[in-house]
DNA sequence: TCAATAATGATAATTGTTACTGTTATTATA
DNA sequence: TATAATAACAGTAACAATTATCATTATTGA
């Protein structure tokens, strides 16, 4: 189902998403939202999430165990540090062209293309 | 734990995963493997698969829902259809130079990267 | 051959996510 | 502004993927 009406719930989660830099799990959202708004629902926090990515306002990104949630919806890479399991945005230019090149080596259509870098991050090294 | 003693259980998941080329879940490979071993247990190709891809034997790859095992350990990248869920092998040379290129953007140290290409297959098309 | 122990099968537990249901809030219209 | 339609909500149950537990079995080195 498609975002048609408004909620403050849903300001809420895309505010606390734009704000912070580090690309949270619906769990370290709904905690951090928790405090302001004590009867927030979990389930609230991946519905909304997940009309947010449906819609491209926001990127889900599946990478490890949970799926974090990046409310810059422009496509960029990103480094998944071992150690902590924290994502982490990476600045290198996009390949605007690696998709075309790609064609002849897929069977089949491409849309888009993600690249992660595995890593370990400053703070854990 | 890392892998010390041997077992026809390993094997045959190992065996199973390298002949084929699609790039199956723990429960795909669980099924195709339990057609000749009737006793074989789900923990079992999880554990192996877990251990293998700790090893460096295999490749673990966590894109869409379950995670999917690459019996081809050496880097390449992927094309996830998002029609069929699919994993698809994409020829695409891999860059060699981008992790050294995507250092300066970095906080941290870089081991590794990944491209997964999203698309549709020609056989959803 | 035998003792030590890694690996197994079966199953329970955990985790991340989605679905359901009755209630509340938002919005368009009168 | 009041009202009716319904999207969105909170709370909870259900689900799927994965991991942990544990008693038994298989492998290996002495």
């Amino acid at each position: 189902m498609a975002v048609t009406k408004h909620s403050k719930q849903r300001d809420a989660i895309i505010d606390e998403l734009c704000q912070r830099h580090d690309h949270p799990t619906a769990e370290e959202l709904y905690l951090a939202l928790k405090m302001k708004m004590p009867n927030l629902s979990l389930g609230t926090v991946y519905r909304n999430l997940n009309m947010l990515s449906d819609d491209g306002t926001i990127q889900k990104i599946s990478v490890g165990g949970a799926d974090h949630f990046d409310g810059n919806a422009k496509n960029h890479y990103h480094m998944l540090c071992t150690e902590c399991k924290r994502l982490l945005d990476v600045a290198y230019p996009v390949l605007e062209d690696i998709e075309n090149k790609a064609h002849s080596f897929v069977d089949g259509r491409i849309t888009s293309h993600t690249i992660t870098f595995i890593g370990v991050c400053n703070s854990c090294l």
